[in-house]
RNA sequence: GCGUCGGUGGCAGAGUGGUCAAUUGCAAUUGGCUGUAAACCAAUCGCCUUCGGGCUACGGGGGUUCGAAUCCCUCCCGGCGCA
């Protein structure tokens, strides 16, 4: 894998680059739809590319309990298996270490929208009965798989066994993404252990001389020491390239990103974890993100809610049934290009299986033009009229 | 005409003397979704409300009872059977 940075924002982290991969090139900042079972849920790889789309990520946890890492190797790779011919990446696991966690059945995201110190957790209770598919051993995870209930016991080591079993391009060190709600005391701990997981990811990974970049994971949630701290060790270990992960609130998910980035090298790749929103995309690419992935595109899609210029619209609402005119004027996706709003209500009241498709459609092609559009500024020189102009129309 | 079973909120369908403005499902209305336990989840869903409660409701009318969607009488409507 190779990295050139092409140009950068005046005065600002971000910039426009090229990553060279041994199945194709991805030109950052880039967006990267997830195909966690290896499928872009609702869409075959064919509109994926179509849709402009160079790289996809798969998961870790969720490939090697079905079908098995070992059938996707001998299937030649996450990409051959899956039928898509450009760039991949997985993800390492790390994510299900908190969604299978601490966060299983409590209704946390990655994102708190507001900072409520009262939502913050004084001490860190014992909730180790509390229901939970993964908990925290002494040297990885013991996950209870959510489709057998069988137990499957993940350490570093095994998370970067099954990516080179997988066959990515691009892999990820296995961390632990922690809950916005912890504590400090709970943060550096966890911390801690996240950069003894990746030391022990990079150092099995180069021996095994794999050709798949390995990418370290920054962490430290939204405290400015920890992320630091983080930024400096991870940088150290020698990888191809960087994910900032884990907590975020939505005022101040700038710090945490700019923080880090100061810190990484310049002339490598920096990939922030399962984040998204359009706002959070110039938030990101502004503070110095070459590569950025997130569900929610696709979720929204099938769940009905739809991105536009002038913000997110929900077509199960009344006034869609009979709307005719363009959902997103402007927008030539095929979605837009060939059906109405009425139509698609219509498909998502009838819970026929073509919604979520389109839905996922739209709001793909909207997500990835928009940061194809974010670095063609970047290139113009006009990156902060671009997100200026844009913030004003989607936020009314 | 006789017999019989039934008529419950937009629909289906529970309830069969008080805990019933009435279980549940669907529909409807709205909200949420950020490294996917997610083609998912949640709230609301008779009218009014100062959110304490008030009012009108289980085909219509009448009755029994302290109290009726629930029991009785009668009328109307529907299914089935027999003429």
């Amino acid at each position: 894998m190779q990295f050139k940075v092409e140009k950068k924002i005046k005065d600002k982290l971000g910039r426009a680059g090229v990553l060279t991969t041994a199945h194709g090139v991805v030109h950052t900042p880039a967006f990267v739809p997830v195909a966690t079972k290896a499928a872009v849920k609702a869409l075959t790889p064919e509109m994926v590319r179509d849709l402009g789309v160079e790289i996809v990520l798969g998961n870790t946890y969720h490939l090697y309990l079905q079908p098995g890492d070992e059938v996707v190797r001998d299937a030649g790779g996450i990409g051959k298996f899956m039928g898509w011919r450009g760039p991949t990446m997985t993800d390492s696991g790390g994510f299900q270490v908190f969604s299978l966690g601490a966060a299983y059945g409590k209704g946390i995201s990655k994102v708190l929208e507001v900072t409520d110190p009262s939502l913050m957790i004084p001490e860190r209770f014992d909730d180790s009965d509390a229901p939970r598919l993964a908990k925290i051993g002494a040297d990885g995870v013991s996950f209870k798989s959510h489709l057998d209930g069988s137990i499957h016991y993940i350490t570093p080591e095994k998370s970067i066994e099954i990516q080179h079993n997988l066959g990515a391009d691009i892999i990820f060190a296995f961390d632990e993404c922690v809950s916005p709600m912890e504590e400090t005391k709970y943060q550096e701990e966890a911390l801690e252990r996240t950069h003894r997981w990746a030391e022990r990811c990079s150092v099995l990974h180069k021996s095994k001389n794999s050709q798949q970049a390995l990418f370290g994971i920054v962490q430290g949630g939204r405290d400015e020491k920890l992320r630091k701290q983080s930024a400096k060790i991870i940088s150290g270990m020698g990888f191809d390239g960087f994910g900032i992960g884990g907590s975020f609130a939505k005022e101040d998910m700038q710090d945490p990103v700019r923080w880090v980035s100061e810190i990484l090298p310049e002339e490598k790749p920096r990939h922030i974890l399962g984040i998204g929103e359009p706002e959070d995309l110039f938030m990101g690419v502004e503070n110095g993100v070459d590569l950025f992935d997130c569900v929610a595109p696709t979720r929204n899609g099938r769940n009905g809610t739809l991105y536009t210029k002038r913000g997110k619209v929900n077509i199960m609402n009344a006034k869609y049934t009979t709307m005719r005119d363009s959902l997103d004027p402007g927008c030539s996706c095929y979605f837009c290009s060939n059906f109405t709003p009425s139509y698609l209500a219509h498909l998502f009241r009838g819970k026929e299986m073509l919604a979520g498709t389109l839905g996922s459609i739209h709001n793909l092609y909207f997500i990835v033009n928009l940061v194809k559009n974010i670095r063609q500024s970047i290139l113009d020189g006009s990156f902060l009229e671009f997100k200026k102009e844009f913030a004003i129309l989607y936020r009314n």
